[in-house]
DNA sequence: TTTCCTGCAAAGGGTTTGCACGTGT
DNA sequence: ACACGTGCAAACCCTTTGCAGGAAA
């Protein structure tokens, strides 16, 4: 008999394997900012969780949302604006192109300028370690 | 006779210009910024401009920070923590390298990765109207 | 059982604002 | 004179935290 694999998410797995505890906010937490790629917010979070099971306070997105960007399975977007706001790290990496008008987020990934900025790094004598960068952009009218 | 030239900086000359006020704190802002090349926040305008004059309260830095930014004669940089820190715009556009380990933020240029940038909205069918740049790099040693 | 996690509500830290007075033009 | 700017302190907003009860391992 073929044993049933268990079911677990990415993040379940990689929390499993450093012994941290997998309670239920956790994994619904998790479950909602996999399921979004519309880089929410916190609050937004807490309401998508709140909204599958009501037993989930702010104070523990917080807290959560901290826990995951400690163990990078979440990366931090910080738009210039208040709040900041989330997307699931995965292995691709890719920048952001943000819509002036609308707000709309667009990723995409460049390797021209991943590689000058490692260049750039280099000749001011430093190695690049991580990089932020957000364009942003007017959409284009295409009468 | 030669007529003499009457003393105003390039924020003052552009608030004229503009028949914006130019008031006694105003001036000792704009100086305080103009004189700081280590992109203070704030709260450290706040400080430098009080050790000028006293009689500068901190919402009105705020308040003419805020004012600067929108005149587009100050810059705001967000280094992903809590506080936004501050620079002078000047013509010449530039981009920042944050030494990890010391805080330390270095400026440059880079005209080629600012053509891939235009380049990149461009094929995501926006025009780039802005973009923010950081590199974040740890010292090579020179032993 | 033991350790860690959670909800609640209160505190925190940066930034903004209402109000009455003061000042630039 | 008039509109606009300022100081003060209170309000705001997002985020963090202390505490006592609750749940994962």
């Amino acid at each position: 008999m073929i044993a049933k694999k268990k079911q677990t998410s990415r993040i379940e797995e990689s929390f499993l394997d450093k012994g941290i505890k997998l309670t239920h906010q956790r994994k619904i937490i998790a479950k909602v900012i996999t399921d979004s790629s519309d880089h929410p917010d916190a609050n937004e979070v807490f309401i998508r969780a709140n909204k599958i099971d009501n037993r989930i306070s702010l104070a523990t997105v917080y807290r959560t949302i901290k826990l995951f960007e400690e163990n990078h399975v979440l990366n931090r977007i910080e738009l210039g604006g208040k709040r900041a706001r989330y997307e699931e790290l995965t292995d691709s990496h890719h920048d952001h192109l943000i819509d002036i008008e609308s707000g709309e987020i667009i990723e995409f990934v460049d390797e021209e300028i991943e590689e000058l900025q490692k260049k750039v790094a280099k000749k001011l004598g430093y190695n690049l370690v991580d990089h932020k960068m957000e364009l942003f952009g007017k959409k284009i009218k295409s009468n």
